[in-house]
Order: C-alpha cells, then sequence, then structure tokens
DNA sequence: CAATCTTGGT
C-alpha cells in the first residue's frame, strides 16, 4: 500500500523536472537565497510563495532546499513546501513532493488532502484517505473537516455517512470544527434533517454552528426558517449576529417582506463592529429587493464611515444605479475601479456595462464591453439589451451574431434580450427567427417571458390577430405579462374587441394593478367611448384602486430630484411652472395640441390640458432646462410608462429648445432629437 | 518546537 504514494520517478524529482520550463530560461530578476541563508530564513521565502506568478520562484527553491540538503532532515520544510505548491495552484507538484518525503506524519497526509480539496479533486483527497491506515497514520480533528469537505464539494452523500460514522466511531463527533463541517456537509448534499439533527446534538455550538445552519435555510429557498435561526442565535445561542451570519442569509433575501428587511437591518445595525462584509451583504439585501434608493443610501453611509469598498459591494451599488439613473454616481465609481485598477473582473466589468446601459450611455457600456479581456454571455446579453432598450435592434442582432461567432452558447435570457429588441425595433422577421433559432439550433424550451417577447413582437408589428393567436395556442398558462403585452398592442392600433378579451384577463388576474385599468381607458379615450371611461373609472373606485402616481427622477448636482404630477414641493417649483408656460405658448405656436386621450378622466378639453401639462415628466424636463446650460442633454427617468402627451411634448420642447431630451420610462429609452423620437412614435 | 481544520459575499 506504501509504494502507492511513491512515485516511481521521485528520485528524478527537481526544479527543471517540468521541460516547459527549463531553468536558465527562467526570469533572472527573482529573488534567491544568499549561500549562507539558513533553513528558517528559507522557509520564510518558501512561505511568501503564494500565488501562481510565484511558481517559477518556488521551484528554484525547491531546488535549492534539495541540494543544501535540509529537505527531509525538516519535516516543517517539506509541509511548506507543500503548502506553497498548493497555493500556487499546483496540486501535483504538491503531491510529489508528498511522495519523496520519507516519514510522514499526520500533518503531511492533511495538507495533502486540503490540498486536493482546494482544487476541487475531491476524488484524489479520499484516495489520501483511503491509504492513511496502511501507512500507519491515524485521521484526526483536522484530517475529518478536509474529508467532509470534499463530500461536500463532490455531494457525495454516502462517503459523508462513512466518515460521519468514523467520526463517531473515534469520538470526534464532539469537536466543533467536525461538527460544524459535518452540517454544511449534509445542507450541501440536500440532508436539512440530518444537518439539523447534527447541531441539535453538538455539545458546544459557535457562530460558525449558528451561521452554518442559517446558510442551509438560506440556501435551501427558506427565509423565514433562517432568520428564525438569526433570532434564536442571539437569544439562546449566547453568539451575536455576526457578518458571516448576513452573508449566510443573502441567498434567501431575494424577494423579501419589507418587514423582513427591516429584520435584518436591525441585526446589521446591532453588530458593534462591521466590516465590509457587513456591508456588502447588506448592501446585496436592499439590491436583490429593488430597494435601490436604501442600497445607495447604505453605500453613501459607507463610504462616509471610512469602509473602503471592494468590487463585491460595487456588484450590488451598479445595478441599484442602474435602477435609479443614476449616471453621476456610477460614473464615480467607475473611475474609482479605474483608480484602484480593479479590472479585469468580469462581475465588476459586466456590472459597469449593465449600468451604463441603463443609464442611457450607450458609449461607455459599449467602451466597457470592447474593453474586457474575458466576456460570458452575461457581457454579451448586457450590450445586447443595451441596444435593445434604445431601439437599437440592428446592432443587438449584430451583436448576437457575434456572440454566436466567438463560441458562446446563447441562454434563455439572451434569448429574451435579442428578441425583445427585435420588437422595439419593429423587425418583425428577424424577432421570429430567433425564437424558432432557440429552439431548433439550441434546444432551448421558451419560457413564458418568451412567449411575451413574441406577443410584443407580433402586437407592435400590428399582427394583433396572430398575437392573440399566439396567445392562446401557447403550451404555458398566460400570466399577466402576456396579456399585458397584448393589451399594449391594442392600444396602440386601437383594436377594441382584442383589447377587452385581454382586459377581461387581467382584471381576473391582477385586478389590483392600476396600470391596466389605465391602458383600456385610454382604448376607450381615444375612440370617444367617454361613458366607458367613466365605468373603467368607476370600477376603479368601487375596487378602491388607486392610479399609482407618475414620478420622474432627474439627476442634477449629484443628487436625483424627484417630481411627482402636478408637484409644487420643489424649492424651485415657481420657477418651474413659469418656465413649462412659456414652452407650452411656444409649443403652440409649433401646432401644439394636447393629446387629451392620454388622461384618464373625461374632463372638458381645457381641464384636461391643465391635468397634463403638471406631469412629472414635464415638470423634470423644465427644472433640466432651468439649470443646466444650453446643449447638455437631458436625462429623466420615468417610472410608468411615458404618455402620448408627453411624449409629442418632449418631440417639441427638443425642437424648440435644441437639447437632446432622453426619457427612460418603464420599458425602454426614448432620445428626443430635433422633434422626433427613436422609438419612432412606436412604444 | 513548528507545520494542518470549520461559516460567509459578485
Amino acid at each position: 500500500m506504501r509504494s502507492r504514494f511513491i512515485s516511481p520517478t521521485a528520485h528524478l524529482l527537481c526544479c527543471n523536472s517540468n521541460p516547459d520550463t527549463p531553468l536558465h530560461f527562467l526570469p533572472t530578476n527573482l529573488r534567491l537565497p544568499s549561500p549562507q541563508a539558513t533553513v528558517e530564513s528559507l522557509g520564510r521565502l518558501v512561505d511568501g510563495c503564494a500565488s501562481p506568478s510565484c511558481l517559477p520562484t518556488l521551484r528554484r527553491l525547491h531546488c535549492q532546499l534539495l541540494t543544501r540538503g535540509v529537505l527531509h532532515p525538516n519535516p516543517s520544510m517539506g509541509i511548506k513546501l507543500m503548502r506553497a505548491y498548493s497555493s500556487c495552484g499546483d496540486p501535483a507538484a504538491t503531491r510529489q513532493v508528498f511522495d519523496v518525503t520519507p516519514d510522514r506524519n499526520i500533518i503531511f497526509f492533511n495538507v495533502m488532502i486540503r490540498s486536493y480539496v482546494s482544487h476541487g479533486r475531491y476524488g484524489d483527497a479520499l484516495g489520501v484517505y483511503s491509504g492513511m491506515s496502511a501507512y500507519g497514520v491515524r485521521p484526526d480533528h483536522y484530517t475529518y473537516p478536509c474529508l467532509l469537505n470534499a463530500c461536500k464539494g463532490a455531494e457525495h452523500l454516502l462517503g459523508g455517512l462513512q466518515i460521519h460514522g468514523a467520526v463517531t466511531k473515534v469520538g470526534l463527533d464532539s469537536c466543533p470544527f467536525v461538527g460544524n463541517t459535518l452540517i454544511t456537509m449534509y445542507s450541501r448534499c440536500g440532508v436539512l434533517s440530518e444537518a439539523e439533527r447534527v447541531f441539535k446534538g453538538m455539545p458546544y455550538r459557535d457562530a460558525v454552528s449558528w451561521n452554518s445552519m442559517v446558510a442551509a435555510y438560506a440556501q435551501k429557498g427558506e427565509p423565514d426558517r433562517a432568520l428564525q435561526i438569526c433570532k434564536q442565535m442571539a437569544v439562546s445561542g449566547g453568539v451575536r449576529p455576526n457578518a458571516a451570519t448576513l452573508a449566510s442569509i443573502l441567498p434567501a433575501m431575494t424577494s423579501i417582506t419589507s418587514d423582513d428587511a427591516s429584520l435584518v437591518r436591525k441585526l446589521f445595525d446591532d453588530m458593534p463592529r462591521k466590516g465590509l462584509i457587513s456591508w456588502n451583504a447588506m448592501i446585496a439585501i436592499y439590491a436583490y429587493n429593488s430597494k435601490v434608493t436604501d442600497a445607495v443610501e447604505l453605500y453613501n453611509q459607507m463610504v462616509s464611515e471610512g469602509v473602503e469598498p471592494d468590487a463585491i459591494t460595487f456588484v450590488s451599488v451598479l445595478p441599484a444605479c442602474g435602477d435609479l439613473s443614476a449616471l453621476a454616481l456610477g460614473s464615480q465609481i467607475h473611475d474609482y475601479v479605474k483608480k484602484k485598477k480593479m479590472c479585469p473582473n468580469l462581475f465588476l466589468e459586466n456590472a459597469l456595462v449593465d449600468m451604463y446601459a441603463k443609464c442611457g450611455s450607450l458609449q461607455d457600456a459599449r467602451e466597457v464591453f470592447d474593453g474586457m479581456k474575458e466576456k460570458d454571455v452575461v457581457s454579451w446579453t448586457s450590450m445586447i439589451s443595451g441596444y435593445g432598450m434604445h431601439g437599437l435592434g440592428e446592432d443587438a442582432v449584430i451583436l448576437f451574431e457575434s456572440m454566436q461567432k466567438s463560441g458562446l452558447k446563447p441562454d434563455h435570457i439572451a434569448f429574451v434580450s435579442v428578441i425583445s429588441a427585435c420588437s422595439h425595433a419593429g423587425m418583425l422577421k428577424e424577432g421570429k427567427h430567433y425564437f424558432s433559432c432557440m429552439m431548433d439550433q439550441y434546444q432551448l424550451i421558451p419560457t413564458v417571458e418568451h412567449f411575451t417577447c413574441m406577443v410584443d413582437l407580433l402586437g407592435r408589428a400590428g399582427c394583433l390577430e396572430e398575437a392573440y393567436d399566439f396567445v392562446k395556442k401557447m403550451p404555458l398558462e398566460p400570466d399577466e405579462r402576456v396579456w399585458g403585452a397584448l393589451l399594449s398592442a391594442c392600444r396602440v392600433y386601437q383594436n377594441m374587441t382584442i383589447g377587452l378579451a385581454a382586459a377581461d384577463h387581467l382584471f381576473k388576474l391582477v385586478p389590483e394593478e392600476s396600470g391596466y385599468y389605465v391602458l383600456l381607458s385610454n382604448i376607450y379615450a381615444k375612440a370617444g367611448r367617454w361613458e366607458d371611461v367613466t365605468a373603467v373609472r368607476n370600477i376603479m373606485r368601487s375596487r378602491g384602486i388607486q392610479k399609482s402616481p407618475g414620478c420622474s427622477n432627474v439627476e442634477f448636482n449629484n443628487r436625483v430630484h424627484k417630481f411627482l404630477m402636478g408637484d409644487k414641493s420643489h424649492p424651485q417649483s415657481r420657477e418651474i411652472y413659469a418656465k413649462l408656460d412659456i414652452l407650452v405658448a411656444k409649443m403652440k405656436e409649433s401646432g401644439y395640441v394636447a393629446v387629451t386621450d392620454s388622461a384618464l378622466h373625461d374632463l372638458e378639453d381645457e381641464d384636461k390640458e391643465c391635468h397634463l401639462a403638471v406631469h412629472s415628466e414635464k415638470l423634470a424636463i423644465a427644472f433640466a432646462l432651468i439649470n443646466t446650460s444650453s446643449g447638455t442633454p437631458i436625462r429623466i427617468t420615468k417610472n410608468l410608462r411615458i404618455c402620448g402627451d408627453c411624449h409629442y411634448a418632449s418631440k417639441l420642447i427638443s425642437k424648440i429648445t435644441g437639447r437632446k431630451i432622453v426619457i427612460r420610462d418603464m420599458y425602454r429609452f426614448h432620445h428626443f432629437e430635433d422633434g422626433a423620437c427613436s422609438c419612432g412614435d412606436y412604444w
């Protein structure tokens, strides 16, 4: 058995045994030990080799150790060498040192096993274990956690059970290290009941034990259980929730209630010493749950408390910037990233591309995208959907084709992006092509998102019958989004019959969603059926549904200025309304007549005009016109779909003032320039 | 004597 570990060429081992890197080709500026270096100082040099770039140095040191004959008489030197090779990413070299060492103690075995585990070579790790007893070395309380990690990594429940048995037999099951690893092993192998049994049976539970249980439930998607354990931890466990606790519940923190978010925030606030990980976890929880303002606020607080953000912080904050259209903050972060040379970093660059695209700055997005050393499907998809949002379907399609040529396989989301890009650009034929391509060429089963895109594609192109037919024939139950896409198309093309059918489904599916009532009433209003508009309004009233207030944001002086419909709370309110009066007068000279069917109520025309005049996007435009110098593009983000009147008005204002106006509504970007919009009045 | 182990974040 012993010979298993001794390689037949072990005696030949030397630093230049790898034919790819002969000694005399190695860089000469490597730090080499002086001839009188002590064993201790050699050891320190070996310890200093901790990343793949140190591998050449390490090989030369290894050579020195052999020629000086200090390796085998000093077991600690062999261990240092193995550990160094392992952290340089070379488990094979680690094994070679292991194999040629004459009298291996338990630590050699432990380091060897750990090296294999950290390189994902779980089978090899377990192989070393099975050779131990024949060599006459007994596993100890350091060995078992490593082995359990191997089973965890391989999701090898049977092996885990066997090792659990061995642990119990030698009485190491009371060791907290072993117990904690047992919990995570069982949890990763999907046996939560066993994880919980180990946890309950532990004589001494530390923070890691509690956090491991929290992680187990969080990863299983049980936020309630996970939070419950967090709370128990503080009262009965005698340990306080810490950074790792927050990080552990993260996986369960998607779409949680506001109450749960506050609960987690309280855990966070109660932490006496908050480190980077705590801040990152809390910010991520806000970002996951679309609490973007909270995420950005917490980020600002973090920076003001002197905690240095890292890439993981930004990967949470940047999507929040994108959501808020906070371009100033986003590009500030980009500057910091450049200053600190944090790239290449795939995740970070993907987040930057997405942020720039969502903030309306496609050029910046493209610049980051083009500068990426490595791109994955997410990178391409972010850029494709960026083009799609801006109505640049051609560019989206070109990029989609290049992605395929680069050898990457588009996934579900990539297809959603490209089909929706086609839809927004009116590219019916291409959209249909990608829908079948995804099934035929890539064997991807379309999900309800793809059907929604297709209904949108057909609907926007005016093929309403075909769209309706498509919905009726789809193999999945059409949901809110599918009917919503159909209803929107019916508004654009004035199709009452199909519109009513879609609205009927929507009112059953989501009776509380005000947007669909508004869409239907827009259809009636455009047809002049005011009694039906009134009927819709009455239904809304009887069901207690309020139209969600329109709200527009403009970023100015590093602050996001928020305007609601008819808002008079802004300090510059008087100026804003005065500016608006002047604008409306000028617009009327250019032939502006308010598009009154955008208003929900059957008011007298003049009243409607008043209502429309104070829509939030108009206030935001007036604000930006007052405060920025001529020529500066105006960027506005709106929570709802832009209304017909504001769309028309924005076109005129862009012509009158010579300003570019970029409005992001709920669905896409509208670039207004010289009286025209990039959406081609098709939205 | 020294060397080895557990949770957790894009």
